[in-house]
DNA sequence: TCTGACCTGCGA
DNA sequence: TCGCAGGTCAGA
């Protein structure tokens, strides 16, 4: 599910439900989401804690409260939902948070691959690199990344030690948009080819969160409705038909187990 | 570097 | 009934 202009919709939109509320209660239903201590510790850690802010680096989610930091990955179908009544698997609500003006968040996930971890300071996650909307990344930046390793474009998008916050589709995307082959290799790439990726990177992803992310299954908004732009993809799940700039049917191929969509005209 | 496992719902 | 789905990680 969720890449990051889905996570970014969803901080957001919970922003303005939850900054300086004070949490009253949580209440926790599926402890294993909660990987580094237990579900007891977690919801005594929150009672009382006022939210600062909600922060976010690539797909991660962090809430900022007074002494206390939970974060929170989506995994593949988690969301936020500011209402119970607007969810459609309410058997799948894992955590209720409630707070004291009566107000509560509900954090729905259909197929668990979601994540929690508690944190008593603003949390570093070394395995994570620069987020592309809150960072700079510079086309030589780029480049010099791209350079460093020896694999292809597709799975350098997928990885986030480098870029954060890229998944599946904004990769198929992106690589459209920056006419450059999921085949490529990484070594390979020009220092003009570099400057289209940082650029289309930026684009699509920005896009995207102007859209309120793109829904093909679980994801909605924190009201419960879809995002928009999956109106607007032009490869991702479009196999057989005409490419938007030259006509040539969109090819579908798996790499790395996941399903990849280019133009074999427009993409070299 | 690649594959399978994690988990559930949906559509063919 | 089976294959597939937006992510990540352990293990081969």
């Amino acid at each position: 599910m969720p890449e990051l202009p889905e996570v970014e919709t969803i901080r957001r939109q919970l922003l303005p439900l939850c900054r300086d509320q004070v949490i009253d209660a949580v209440t926790v239903k599926t402890p294993y989401l909660i990987k580094n201590c237990t579900a007891a510790v977690f919801c005594d850690a929150l009672q009382g804690r006022r939210v600062r802010h909600l922060d976010r680096i690539g797909k991660y989610l962090i809430w900022e409260c007074e002494g206390a930091y939970p974060v929170f990955h989506l995994g593949m179908t988690g969301i936020f939902l500011q209402d119970r009544r607007e969810s459609r698997y309410p058997q799948h609500i894992h955590v209720e948070i409630g707070f004291e003006s009566g107000q509560a968040l509900y954090f729905q996930d259909m197929r668990k691959f979601g994540k929690i971890w508690l944190y008593p300071s603003y949390p570093e996650i070394p395995t994570l690199g620069t987020d592309p909307i809150t960072g700079r990344i510079t086309p030589a930046q780029l480049l010099s990344w791209l350079q460093r390793r020896k694999t292809t474009l597709k799975q350098f998008l997928m990885n986030q030690t480098p870029i954060a916050g890229i998944g599946n589709i904004y990769a198929s995307e992106i690589l459209f948009e920056s006419s450059l082959s999921p085949y490529r290799k990484t070594d390979e790439v020009t220092a003009a080819e570099a400057q289209r990726l940082q650029r289309a990177i930026g684009r699509i992803l920005n896009d995207a969160i102007e859209r309120f992310g793109t829904t093909y299954s679980a994801y909605r908004t924190v009201n419960g409705q879809s995002g928009e732009n999956q109106n607007f993809l032009k490869v991702y799940q479009r196999e057989g038909q005409p490419c938007v700039s030259c006509g040539e049917a969109i090819i579908k191929t798996v790499m790395g187990s996941r399903s990849t969509f280019y133009c074999p005209r427009c993409q070299k």
